[in-house]
DNA sequence: TAATATATGCAATTAAGTTGCATAAACTAT
DNA sequence: ATAGTTTATGCAACTTAATTGCATATATTA
């Protein structure tokens, strides 16, 4: 089991880390969307700056992919297995709740829209956010 | 011109002060979404503060909306004619350019995709950001 | 124009994001 | 297994955005 995660680490040719493996095992075991100050909370043991790094890391290695949201403050989730620093899915459609503010990811099968864009604009990637209410707070 | 202003202001319910003119001129001439960052840059001689509680006025009062972003910084644009605080159109398209990070909001004309939830979820909104390169950065 | 309701400016707080640097830990090659 | 090298961590410190309370100024209304 652990041994999965390190596998994964290692495939991102990222250094195996307590704190790594941690934030990776929560980020699997949360269906959610998780951001910084919910690892904080998760993990007081480890130093805030060490967490934002483990973000950025997974970031950059394209474990984790920003959530565009209206909070004011940077969302995290699990990108897919086809997902590399090079190759990166930038086509995703995420729910958020309105009533207990979760966001969580689904599933990237979903039809993506062809939007038409004004003339001289390029497109790379589409975000999709739905929001309403969960099944929790119907 | 300065009393079609003055006139939206009165329709939602809001005073008519300096602040608030030069801030909705701002947005009207601007086709871009625009910060709080961007109001301060424009309007030193406002307090940052008044421009803050100006952006939430006219976002409870449904004359902006909130644009989600990665950024971490909200980004707002001008709402419809058809929004207002009870009644507000949900759905939007917005562009983001990866190179200059320019947000604009697109004709809301386009066509919104329907999206399968997990059962017990209730969609309200759906929002969905293009992001690419803008004309002059292509 | 006086009375009332609301907006503004200022001070101050919280939280997120960010960087530099010394130390600790993980990896690599012998 | 270990010495040497590379990278991660923790701490201090700084910047910016978001936010609230309160006294004062301004807009609205009667």
């Amino acid at each position: 089991m652990q041994e999965n995660l390190k596998q994964i680490l290692k495939n991102h040719s990222l250094r195996i880390t307590d704190c790594r493996l941690d934030v990776m095992q929560y980020f699997l075991d949360e269906k959610n969307a998780l951001s910084q100050g919910d690892l904080e909370n998760k993990f007081t043991a480890y130093d805030r700056v060490t967490l934002y790094r483990t973000l950025n890391s997974f970031l950059d290695s394209g474990i984790l992919h920003k959530i565009p949201n209206e909070t004011g403050s940077a969302t995290y989730g699990l990108c897919h297995d086809t997902c590399s620093p090079d190759h990166h899915d930038h086509n995703h459609v995420h729910f958020k709740c309105n009533s207990c503010g979760q966001i969580e990811c689904l599933d990237e099968s979903q039809p993506m829209p062809n939007i038409s864009l004004p003339n001289g604009y390029e497109a790379e990637g589409v975000n999709l956010i739905v929001d309403g209410k969960c099944a929790n707070c119907v």
